[in-house]
DNA sequence: CGCGATACAGAGATGCGATATTTGTATCAA
DNA sequence: TTGATACAAATATCGCATCTCTGTATCGCG
């Protein structure tokens, strides 16, 4: 193994990658099958002492099928972030579908991108088990995730009837960016003085704190 | 060396921490002496590569005496951390001392302390040679930091005219917080979308949407 | 044709002694 | 109080052998 990197992506831009992420291809029933087993393993052994055979034999196929889907042993993490990604992106996206105005949408997303992230299995796996690979690419490597995140908000925010109708007068990239660079930050360093234990607690805060920055300038 | 770790201070409180760094005891020249010379051995060849040995050589002086001002190793590096978060806390609590305003304090303190943190020779230094060292403790292990960072930030704010004048409704403890969290943020990732190049930049981003804080609830 | 199984070379990881360095303490003379 | 030296124990480092893994090719099979 020569990089243990997932996040090559560095060189596209953000919106491209985040629309690899939204428009991911449907796999087949062997390919979801092989994507499993490698999440499996990865929470159970982490990303460095999991080797193609593991998932071949945990997925019950042959290790040449899982070479004849992936180029090779990175792109296959590569592909189980992306699916994580995505079901991360659906869950904000659904909680905030029905929400008209711009405040609204970012208080809520905030609420159930932090749960979210707080939960997330893989993330919190990777980041007790394996810190010196993972911390990297969400801190001085950082910049393509951060981007990519800040890109979705940003289109969450767009897609608002409020924001349709022209009267915004905020900066989306930049109120998405403070957000999610706090996410972030609650996520590598939860302890913290804020309320934000419960759903209700952070919405409170968010509320608080962060709902103002729609009316910034 | 077992640890490296120079924040082995998680068991006492933040505020006990931040009294030690702001009320360091002076050391005389010979101290002086064999902290700058551990400083500049760390900027040269990183914490790990560093022996005492390297240090008594590069401070003129017998690798016993070190050990005579010092318990150990690790306690000789955490003096070096020690002076320079004071140094830090100075740069900040010198530019924001004779403002008024607890809004002004909030902006300043941001701008002086994220530029600050930015030229900070040894954190950038620690960042780019020893990630797997240093991130943990800006990171997962990143409470204590955090919370003395804030803890500073609080005693900041409440030193102000208009704190003391006692009509301050925001909570100065979570405000505190999210701001070190963005710097700290900052300077892991600088790759940002903000504007936040020059110091006039920082300062007008801080005043657009970190300046509304202090009205909070 | 896609799958599983097998073989294979090259790369990379791992384990393990031997060696060298470093730590922390003690002791001495100046 | 300092610098120099000595010392044992703990660590770090290195070389080397071994093993594992990756990625590709090739087979027979349903």
């Amino acid at each position: 193994m020569t990089s243990t990197s997932a996040a090559a992506a560095s060189s596209v831009s953000a919106s491209a990658l985040l629309a690899e992420i939204l428009h991911s291809p449907d796999t087949d029933g062997i390919g979801i099958r092989i994507l499993d087993a490698a999440l499996a393993e990865y929470l159970d052994h982490g990303l460095r002492r999991t080797s193609v055979d593991d998932i071949a034999r945990r997925a019950g196929i042959g290790r040449a099928t899982i070479y004849r889907r992936f180029p090779n042993r990175d792109e296959l993490l590569q592909a189980v972030l992306v699916r994580e990604a995505r079901r991360f992106f659906e869950d904000i996206a659904a909680a905030t579908a029905d929400l008209p105005t711009l405040a609204e949408r970012l208080v809520e997303g905030f609420v159930v991108g932090l749960r979210t992230a707080r939960q997330q299995p893989l993330l919190n796996r990777m980041l007790t088990i394996e810190p010196e690979a993972s911390l990297p690419f969400l801190t001085i490597h950082g910049g393509p995730a951060l981007a990519v995140v800040r890109e979705f908000l940003v289109q969450q925010y767009l897609a608002s009837p409020e924001a349709k109708a022209g009267n915004v007068r905020m900066n989306p990239e930049e109120v998405a960016e403070i957000l999610v660079r706090l996410s972030i930050s609650l996520v590598l360093t939860p302890e913290t003085c804020l309320p934000l234990r419960t759903d209700e607690e952070v919405r409170a805060t968010a509320q608080r704190y962060l709902a103002p920055l729609v009316l910034a300038r």
